[in-house]
DNA sequence: GTCTATAGAAAGATAGAC
DNA sequence: GTCTATCTTTCTATAGAC
């Protein structure tokens, strides 16, 4: 397909999503400016807006993206069917999926606050839509007589903060790679819900 | 003392540090204005820059005392001498305190980046004293065998990442009662610890 | 101690040339 | 598809009146 010079619709839009990303996580949505982001692509700011109405969609769409494609791809990765192989699955798999897309996992927290309230409540379903892919497991577990929980919904969200937490303070090429940290979390996991 | 009409002195400063502190919490602090601040005091915004010489300044005494704050509660309350109780009592005061102070809590883990270099350290001193005292229940239960750990400081902050996550989802007047998730988080993290 | 007024910089977004 | 130029608003911080 013929293209003139200067068009480059279908790869400066990921461009500006990447640069957005980056610079959000790094300075927060309200302190970076369309300018910065334009400057970061090679652009001037006004380009920008061919590719997004506004600031705020702009986040929105880094936000959605970022759930969707975590979904996504916990679902390629085939969970096992019995609940103790499936617990530790979803460890690994959730830390190192966070840790590949820190910049993501930072803004689906900290950035919620910058969305108004329908879009807000699409990615908090998205989200309530993959914790429930740990909370059928435990669940499952429970109903199996593997895992004794008090209460199904406080260890699911138990276990995703303990493993989001993870990205404060791990470095590659740290104390302990990131295998080692994830033997010792499924470690911490698995007698936190034993029975 | 005789006192001039107008004269707040005592008073208006802790108002100021009080209104900041919501409104950083609620929009972010590179989102909020020093006149938005002013206006929820009652002041004019110039009339701030008597309390504080910059808006970096202020975010950073919030972020200091309420680490600071945190500590002095913390040994207030004194710890039981056996680990598995002092223990406990790390969960239940950590998660209460939170609960309590929960605008703090959201600033002194977002905003650490709007600091500079000096400022960023000192706050993170202050967290990873306050860290080292769960840290030392769990060295000291585990040097006495009531622990199992394959690592102290990653149960350090798997702990404190686990509870930290209450402050996502709990409401008062919801399903369950604080003193309930207490007891629910007590019984996680007794299990994920146990030897 | 607080106000009004303002300097000076920077923001989001748009219009129109190329 | 991108740029230059600009409108309009808002920001932090300061100066000086009261």
């Amino acid at each position: 397909m013929a293209r003139r010079t200067g068009s480059h619709s279908d790869i400066t839009g990921p461009r500006i999503r990447a640069a957005a990303l980056k610079l959000f996580a790094r300075h927060g949505f309200a302190a970076v400016s369309m300018r910065q982001i334009a400057a970061e692509v090679g652009l001037q700011a006004g380009a920008l807006y061919l590719y997004t109405p506004d600031k705020q969609t702009l986040l929105f769409d880094l936000l959605r993206t970022h759930m969707e494609e975590l979904i996504a791809a916990y679902t390629a990765a085939s969970t096992p069917e019995e609940p103790q192989a499936a617990l530790d699955h979803f460890v690994r798999f959730h830390m190192g999926r966070n840790l590949d897309h820190a910049e993501g996992v930072f803004l689906s927290y900290m950035e919620l606050r910058n969305l108004d309230a329908e879009n807000f409540a699409r990615i908090e379903a998205l989200r309530r839509g993959y914790e429930d892919r740990l909370a059928h497991i435990l669940a499952a577990g429970q109903a199996a007589g593997h895992f004794r929980l008090a209460d199904v919904r406080l260890a699911t969200m138990a276990i995703i903060a303990m493993i989001n937490g993870v990205n404060t303070w791990f470095r590659e090429g740290g104390r302990l790679s990131r295998t080692a940290v994830g033997d010792i979390y499924v470690d911490m996991v698995r007698k936190a819900v034993a029975s």
